[in-house]
Formats: C-alpha cells, structure tokens, sequence
DNA sequence: ATCTTTGGTTGCAAAAAGCAAGTCAATCTG
DNA sequence: CAGATTGACTTGCTTTTTGCAACCAAAGAT
C-alpha cells in the first residue's frame, strides 16, 4: 500500500484503487474491520492469515493516512486503541463482496461465511445501511 | 501474487482471492485483458502505468498457472503470443468495476472511462454476457 | 543481408515482507 | 505498593519482491 502522499500511476480508477489497496494485506485488514468488526490491534492479529506485527502496525498506520480509519484511545482501558472505519472503508464492501463471490466460485479451498454472503446477496442494500447504522452508533458511544 | 500450488493463508475467499491477486500489478493485466480487449505482451507494457518487462511477464506466466489466461501462438504473426483471458478471468468485471466505483467516488485524481461504466451500470447482465460472446468468437477465430 | 519488431531474459540495487525478540506504558494481582 | 501481565507496538536481521536498464534471439520487412 502507497502512502497517501504519493503519486499515483496513473487516472484510471482501478490503478488509483490498487495504488491504496493493491498488496497481500490491507484488504484483509479491511475486512476484518467490515465484516467481523474488529476494533482492535490483537483483533486483527487473531485472525487466521496470521499477519506480522509490523506490517499490522504499518498497514492500520497507512489506512490512518489514507482517511480509511480513526484511531482512538479506548475509555473504558487506556491501554488500548480503537480502529474505527472511516464511510470511505465501509464502502469497499462491495468490492470485497465481490472477490468473496469470485474465491467461492473459482478457489476450490475456500470457505464461505455463508450467513454473511446470504445477507448480503439478498439485500445489499439494508446489508450496507445496517452497518453504516451500526456505525454511527459506535461512533456516538466513543465519542470523548 | 503467490504461484498456483502455493498453500493459501486461510480458507477465508477474500484471502484466497488475494493469494493471487494480492498485488500492485495482477488486477491491471486482467483490466486490460477484459476491459481494453488487449492481448499482446505490447499492448500491456503500453498501458499508462508502464509497467517493467520483467514484472509483466511474471505475471503472464502466473496468471497462466492460476488458469486465469491462455497463451497461443498467433497464427497471422509466428512472432506474436496471443494472452487470451478465460472465464475464470472474465468473472473478476464485477469486483474491478466495483473497484472502479470506489476509486471514483474517493481517488479525485482518478478519471473513469465513462462509457464502460455506464454500460456496466445501466445492465451488467448483459455487458458481462457480451464480453463473454465476444471471447467465444475470438475463441472460435484462433483455433488451431 | 541488414534493420526492426516482438517478446522476452539477466544483473543489480532498492524496497518490502517475514520472523523473532525486545520495549514500554497501563493495569491487574497479591 | 512491588511484580507480573497485557496491549500495542519497535528493532534488527534475513529473505523475497520490485524496479530499472541493458541485453538477446527469432521472425519479418526492406
């Protein structure tokens, strides 16, 4: 992932994309944050791709940069940090719902989350405006 | 992106998706191959984001192994190779125009390709079934 | 026969990934 | 209140991947 300061390819939307998102990591990071709403560093951590520590600590640092995540001091315990996503991440739902329905289809090892895939298909629409609104009111509860 | 026989990180279709096409370069090729119907090692290098020799042809190679294009001497020209892109292929217009939405809406430096996208958007069933029709006659035309 | 085009390969330097260990402040534990 | 533990990193080092420029060989054009 390029820091946000950099210059890009080229115009095409797709280039500027992967310019922010094209590498092995960040998408996951994303993920996680969408879909299984970790918030925080030990969250992603746990996750089954196993990521390094520094490139966790680097990729939440550049998604910081590139306005796809808030970082905050959680009140309940100082010690740890709150990653929120930013309406710029949520919206990679879609294209993060798509690869899922391409892997499913064509990655013979790959498991689906099936309730979450189901939800979505059904209703992208509600899907999307239930974890905006889920959100919000996150955003409401950690406000300082 | 990891080689065909590679072990994936997870069983996770968003990572194994990313396992091949996780980086800065893959999904471009695959632009190109559906969207700007290119299909020689040319055409590729001279996409605006110039990518290097050495990285394109690393990544034909891959995505060949990843059964994701054919290669196929020209017959017109015995000096040419023919990159055709498969179905496999093909399936990945919806997670790139999603992609193109999102660098749209949030990349200002990015300048979409209107028609493509609204051709997408008004009907994507028909616009997918179009470029596959056209695959099969091309196909048809370059059978040994 | 020589020149140009096409599709690469090679060599090398720089950047990024991956791994294990260490740091450091906040907080729980006795 | 000392000591252990938790959480979020950083550091150092090795391996892998990029990126760049130069080189090359086969096919076709002149």
């Amino acid at each position: 992932m390029t820091k946000s300061n950099q210059i890009s390819r080229s115009s095409c939307p797709v280039s500027c994309a992967l310019d922010i998102l094209g590498d092995k990591w960040t998408l996951l990071v994303v993920r996680d944050l969408i879909f299984f709403r970790k918030r925080y560093f030990g969250d992603f951590q746990n996750s089954p791709e196993k990521i390094a520590t520094n490139i966790l600590s680097d990729r939440l640092k550049k998604l910081e940069e590139c306005h796809l995540l808030l970082r905050r001091r959680d009140p309940a315990n100082a010690r740890k940090i709150i990653y929120m996503p930013t309406e710029k991440c949520v919206d990679l739902a879609p294209p993060i719902m798509e690869l899922v329905r391409w892997g499913a289809k064509y990655v013979p090892e790959s498991n689906v989350h099936e309730n979450l895939v189901q939800r979505f298909e059904q209703d992208p629409v509600e899907f999307m405006g239930e974890i905006r609104l889920s959100l919000r009111k996150e955003n409401e509860a950690n406000k300082e």
